[in-house]
RNA sequence: GCGCCUGUAGCUCAGUGGAUAGAGCGCUGCCCUCCGAAGGCAGAGGCCACAGGUUCAAGUCCUGUCAGGCGUACCA
């Protein structure tokens, strides 16, 4: 069914106002919708706005439709558009969907912690925004493929399981052994920088990893499997789980980045330098130096494979959207053993030492979420993509792009960190050890929630909710200032009060007597009701905007504007107490109202992940 | 140097070229003998970083400046 913004965007375009562009007038009540097409159009027709502004309201008003219950003009010439209430019903009580897509199977890669510490905070707003955006492309029609890559061959591993042989550390048994990997990773960091002959042997680990060394491999597998456990269960918390993990070591026995290798030097997009500060490393020449402050000069050219032969990140990402887990242009096969995984009932397909085919991969389009700082590596990606001849591939790959998380003041300090007061934001680090661990931050949320007297269920789907909802609020484009005390709020705009005001739709719902058929239009409806109304007319718009631009957070923010509405309304003096109404039709219109409010709230928060808790 | 992102209330953030720039937190007052006070109402608080430009109309588009962040690494 089109939405009444399509229907009035139609009979617009049928009277001659193809370019109108609608909008929310700022007062209720100058109308519904508005349009400022008469100002625009003033200056072609010689005319002043506002007549032609009356005149087109003439001309609509002779053929005005049984949904549009007012067509008005207002200085300095805008036509205003009030729907019919009757009209808004039907809409509102109609159950909102996005607009389907048509497509073939999106591969949406999110999370991919390296498997050498703790997720922290930045990991879960990737997370959170990556689950979120596959339930709102699935809801919009869209197959999706959730992927988290594992990393377990990078340098990063290589660190951990270098330091737990130099430092000859065991994982304790009464620690987290993705916490104890994470100080660990950061203990060893300064040594590497000064000692330039352990980081020879750290690259002898990590060049031994590549190869599939069987002690080394071994060693990295466990240490690996044991934090990429503890990671998914931080994360279905969250409730989010996955379709695969693919491992980057699997890609490499599968011998695609062989293959990708010689791909890239039969095309000749990557070519070894012999000479310069390059020399011995296969690079992508892209030429040209730039001057550093110093005076010293550095290439522009991207270095695929270090002169130590070890491949680079890079590399080994092109192997992986190459190969069959993503485009599958790259045909070595990759196989999988079926999983089960925390919080979730469907399967993961897991590719380390994988055994069966799988369902998995040949993606039409592939979507990579990563943050901002990866955009010039995914540009080079994309290049890369089309020298080999690939350039459909290249354009159907997207980088969802999102800001990192940073320290509030307050929040560094709490770690322990000298901050200096004219600071304004602290940058997590992995290698620093700065930053807080996700499932620390869920813990603190929790016990804020536990505190107001919540039982143990509920308190942890609020905290779901809270988290998702400080990740989902804010443009993903917004660098994120972290703070405790903001996030750890149980009221105010946070994922918390969305819950609530649910909880106490459902609450209403079961106090109110049963709907019957209501006659709707009996009485006239009380601003705060009607504008409830509208907002519930409005969601399906809203939803197919969202699904649109790829934006999650459109969804997160347009829920608070519903839950604020629901509020306005059922806090109403001239509403409420609904149950207790004695004119039967208003009572049960205002019962329908809220039954539509409830579950459209069910609905759009769990497009955002978020299950609201029966009682709270 | 070059490239990308961001400058909006004390703080954290919303804001389709359109009408009087919004929310939460914090601050000041109110409101539970009535449907869940994790709520609501009212108030104070803004040269929308700055300067030009385009436009009937600019927080929004363009140019420049300033400030912050990031990238431009044989780290991922």
């Amino acid at each position: 069914m089109s939405t009444l913004e399509t229907r009035l965007q139609a009979f617009l375009t049928e009277h001659g106002l193809a370019e109108a562009e609608l909008s929310t007038p700022p007062q209720a009540d100058f109308g519904d919708l508005a349009t400022a097409w008469p100002l625009k159009q003033a200056k072609l027709a010689k005319q002043l706005p506002l007549a032609i502004a009356e005149a087109k309201q003439l001309e609509l008003v002779a053929e005005q439709p049984a949904w549009l219950a007012e067509i008005s003009v207002t200085p300095p010439g805008f036509l205003n558009f009030r729907f019919a209430d009757h009209a808004l019903w039907k809409q509102a009580l109609t159950v909102p969907e996005p607009t389907q897509f048509t497509g073939g199977k999106i591969v949406l890669e999110h999370t991919s912690v390296n498997p050498n510490k703790a997720a922290h905070i930045g990991h879960v707003r990737n997370g959170v925004l990556g689950d979120s955006l596959a339930r709102l492309l699935r809801a919009a029609g869209r197959q999706v493929e959730v992927q988290n890559y594992i990393d377990d061959t990078g340098v990063q591993v290589a660190d951990v399981v270098f330091a737990e042989q130099f430092l000859g550390q065991e994982p304790p048994v009464d620690q987290r052994v993705d916490y104890w990997a994470w100080d660990i990773y950061s203990q060893i960091q300064p040594a590497l920088t000064e000692n330039e002959g352990l980081r020879h042997q750290r690259d002898e680990v990590m060049h031994l990893l590549e190869q599939r060394d069987p002690v080394w491999a071994a060693r990295a597998e466990k240490l690996s499997s044991a934090i990429l456990k503890r990671q998914l269960e931080t994360f279905a918390r969250l409730g989010i789980g996955y379709d695969a993990a693919v491992f980057e070591s699997s890609i490499l026995e599968a011998g695609l980045w062989r293959q990708t290798f010689e791909a890239l030097q039969n095309k000749g997009v990557i070519k070894q330098e012999t000479a310069g500060p390059n020399a011995g490393a296969w690079i992508i020449p892209f030429g040209g130096t730039m001057t550093l402050e110093d005076g010293s000069k550095k290439s522009l050219d991207k270095i695929i494979v270090k002169s130590n032969g070890t491949a680079t990140y890079l590399a080994k990402d092109l192997a992986y959207q190459l190969g069959p887990a993503k485009f599958g242009v790259i045909t070595a096969p990759l196989k999988y053993n079926q999983q089960s995984q925390p919080g979730s009932k469907n399967p993961l397909w897991s590719s380390l030492h994988g055994q069966s085919q799988a369902p998995v991969g040949g993606a039409e389009e592939t979507i990579t979420l990563i943050d901002q700082r990866q955009r010039y590596l995914r540009d080079v990606l994309r290049e890369a993509l089309s020298a080999l001849g690939y350039p459909v591939l290249a354009e159907h790959d997207q980088h969802f792009s999102y800001e990192v998380v940073s320290l509030s003041p307050a929040a560094a300090r709490d770690l322990g960190l000298d901050v200096a007061d004219a600071v304004q934001s602290v940058t997590m680090s992995g290698r620093k050890g700065i930053g807080i661990k996700a499932d620390d931050l869920f813990d603190r949320v929790r016990l804020a929630i536990v505190e107001r007297g919540t039982d143990a269920n509920a308190a942890d789907l609020l905290t779901r909710a809270a988290i998702r909802y400080t990740m989902l609020k804010v443009n993903p484009e917004t660098e994120l200032v972290f703070d405790f005390e903001e996030a750890t709020r149980t009221t105010g705009d946070t994922g918390v009060y969305l819950c609530y005001a649910a909880a106490r739709a459902q609450s209403l719902l079961k106090k109110g007597s049963k709907i019957e058929n209501a006659d709707l239009d009996s009485e006239p409806l009380e601003k705060t009701e009607r504008a409830l109304l509208l907002a519930l007319s409005r969601t399906t718009d809203v939803l197919n905007q969202a699904a649109l631009l790829r934006s999650p957070s459109l969804v997160a923010r347009y829920v608070y504007e519903l839950a604020g509405r629901f509020t306005n309304f059922y806090e109403d003096p001239l509403v409420g107490p609904i149950v207790r109404e004695t004119n039967a039709d208003i009572k049960n219109r205002r019962l329908q109202l809220v039954a539509a409010t409830y579950s459209q709230l069910i609905y759009l928060l769990d497009l955002l992940g978020i299950t609201v808790p029966s009682k709270m």
